[in-house]
DNA sequence: CATTTTTTCAGCCTCTGGACTGAGGGTGAA
DNA sequence: TTCACCCTCAGTCCAGAGGCTGAAAAAATG
């Protein structure tokens, strides 16, 4: 039975050490090498053909998931098993749209990774309890968030109601007249759920409904 | 000259194996341990007597700040050098009043972390460049927050301005005449530089002013 | 093509919000 | 004591907010 070759995408040198230290004890997996950069994992993944990758996702020059898709492109048998410390939804399902095998956090132990390795080339996937629960509750039968059911038009008067503007200023921004905005504004109220239009500029900057998609922290 | 006696703290494995990889390469530190949290840190701490402490910030049983601060009250000549992947400001000032005597990122090669040992021995701190910004910003002659002007009444209207009540719902919270709500929320309008309540509930919400205090990510 | 949803706008009515002015009691510092 | 600030409350006044009803043009949908 050939030995696993096994590939290191990690930007920390730290965690770079870290995995390797875990992989070399093993006598099946033959280590093939690392890369710091999503970008340096595409080019050493056409060179090397390893049979799984172990990927974060946060990196400085191209990010994990770019880098997951490259690589099934032109290797579509490499298992990719994620390997990162974020398990927020903006994260992980694109990671598991691009074609990631596995999912574990960086707290996994040795024999987690390893596991993972080894499941990975019989085609068994290995996802990490807390994302697990993310994965679920996405299939689940979501209760839809109230402002799901806003149309297009009202959810730019509520984007304009999160930025504090009054009916007028709303109405400038917008081209309209004042009266549809305060028809907008009082459907939006109603399917919301709330009493005023500061509840629902409180509803909006809540819910990240923003004019100009600032997200971070 | 004696070894410098150095202990990990950190709740990854594999983030520990890689220091220690780095560490046990050098001939003038002795490894003594590793902890796996803030807890088992100060006991083993008190065990070793170690002269520096790489230690991480975010644990599960008892979190590295608690720790830093544990531990140099019984051993005050222990340098602690923070090594974590966060570099916002709630973090970074709590660990230097902790009494952190430099504060690295996970992002440090081999040669950053051990040349931030032997600094710590000779009394020299090192301070990751993006850290080094969030640091000088704080000593620069900030200007305060419009809402650091309020007084202590204003600040309980504003908080209620951020939950979306009105001045009618303010009254009962806080058990004073609608009058007087209104001339607080007034001045707040002023003293913040908003039009409206509305104005001043976004400013609320995005500046952390709330009644429990939850924040989380 | 017929139907429904969305978007636009109107008039009317009520009430809250907020500006402005004024003022009495409490506390603490000069 | 005087001064300053904070908290409390009152009266007046008006523009804006929001509910209700109705309705026509536009766009999506079947």
């Amino acid at each position: 039975m050939d030995k696993i070759k096994v590939m290191i995408v990690d930007d920390h040198e730290m965690v770079r050490l870290g995995m390797k230290t875990y992989l070399l004890t093993e006598d099946r997996i033959d280590f093939l090498g690392e890369a710091k950069s999503g970008n340096e994992a595409a080019r050493l993944a056409k060179l090397y053909m390893p049979d799984v990758i172990l990927m974060d996702l946060l990196m400085e020059n191209g990010n994990g998931i770019e880098a997951t898709r490259k690589i099934l492109s032109f290797h579509p048998h490499c298992k990719i098993i994620i390997l990162t410390s974020y398990y927020d939804d903006e994260k992980v399902f694109p990671a598991i749209e691009a074609g990631a095998h596995s999912y574990l956090l960086k707290t996994a132990s040795a024999e987690e990774v390893t596991g993972a390795v080894y499941k990975a080339v019989k085609g068994e996937s290995v996802i990490a309890s807390k994302v697990a629960d993310k994965m679920l509750n996405r299939f689940r039968p979501q209760e839809k968030k109230p402002h799901e059911e806003l149309t297009t038009r009202e959810m730019d008067v509520l984007k304009c109601l999160g930025d504090g503007l009054t009916n007028q200023e709303i109405s400038e921004e917008l081209f309209i007249g004042i009266k549809t905005v305060k028809t907008h504004v009082s459907n939006i109220l109603s399917k919301l759920g709330v009493a005023d239009r500061t509840q629902a500029a409180i509803y909006a900057n809540r819910n990240g409904i923003l004019h100009k998609a600032g997200r971070k922290e």
